[in-house]
DNA sequence: GGGAATATTCCC
DNA sequence: GGGAATATTCCC
């Protein structure tokens, strides 16, 4: 079991003297300080050791670097997170805003994640999903957008479009509907020819 | 490291023929899928054991019970889950809508979870967070209908119901593509055995 | 018990 | 790289 301790984001909110509501100073998220403690502590640890380097920060301190990802994966990720994959531990660096900095190695940096300022990683926030912005595939027509610019949605317009989209589902399902019974009639017809089965004929595909 | 292999909702998602969209058929989420493994595994384990019973179905199979979460969350919880904590849990079991059914035990219960039906899984959900601000989804019209009637038309309402849409149409695309691949497999094997070309299959259609 | 934040997973 | 679902944590 890891020694995690997630915290939210309301207790790690310290308000100075009942601070101001702009001037809040929070403690890190415990993603960062983690990642930070990581850093400090393997690099220190395989000073001592004769194997080749796992992780460490890059030279100038400004970003680290993970010079074997399956090491570090088995041997580092679980002693301070609760998995081992590399992919979630990159997930989470692009959900705190870090950019791969080198194409042939993984390196990573983020203005506010630096050797010796420990003090940074309470500016450092999740980057927000934009609950008003939609993904690519899902974004809203142009008008909308358009009128949302001008601090001016139409209800009226978004109302005619979710009637639109109402109707284009209806129209889909219909298209579904057909191809069901097309696959359907398809089945049979092919079950004649195998003589065999309609479930027989399924395990084909 | 735990076992643990998450799934989202989508590819939990088993469209038995491309479906309805009422009609989906969901494998079980994987917490309901390990706690119910968990009941049979353990409860098999137990009954070579000489040791007090530590979690058992009760004795109608229509629930569970924790005799001794102590040693629940420190043996069995990290078999299963990425976590000791019973409360963690218990967080989940609220989730997906199970009632605690006894006062002086940890006894559980859920109209769908019951020993020997593993089937009925699939047919337990989430809980959804805030019924009154997202039913978009599934009650459009009412909903906005109401709010509108109060001149109180949410606009956020209108968007989650315009993303949700979107959504649903992303799916139903997704379906009607897989549909075409499966016809054009059907037909390309009926082909075959009619001994002809595509076009010709296509006019028994 | 459940809201909400962060973590982990899976998918595009 | 990031959306979104589920998992885990923390709080009320």
């Amino acid at each position: 079991m890891a020694t995690a301790a997630v915290g939210t984001a309301e207790d790690r909110t310290i308000s100075r003297k009942v601070g101001q509501p702009p001037t809040r100073t929070k403690c890190p998220a415990p993603f960062l300080l983690k990642t930070y403690e990581l850093l400090e502590l393997e690099e220190e640890e395989e000073n001592y050791s004769e194997k080749n380097k796992v992780v460490s920060w890059n030279e100038e301190g400004t970003g680290f670097v993970v010079w074997s990802p399956a090491e570090f994966s088995e041997l580092m990720l679980p002693k301070y997170f609760k998995h081992n994959n590399f992919s979630s531990f990159i997930r989470q660096l692009n959900t705190y805003g870090f950019k791969k900095v080198a194409s042939k190695r993984w390196e990573f940096s983020h203005e506010k994640f630096k050797r010796g300022s420990k003090h940074l990683l309470g500016k450092i926030t999740r980057k927000k999903s934009d609950p008003s912005a939609f993904p690519a595939y899902l974004k809203p027509c142009d008008q909308i957008l358009a009128a949302k610019e001008g601090n001016n949605i139409s209800l009226q317009l978004l109302m005619e479009e979710n009637h639109n989209l109402r109707k284009e589902r209806l129209e889909l399902e219909m298209q579904i509907a057909h191809f069901k019974t097309l696959e359907t009639k398809l089945m049979e017809c092919l079950s004649q020819y195998v003589g065999n089965q309609h479930n027989k004929v399924r395990r084909l595909f």
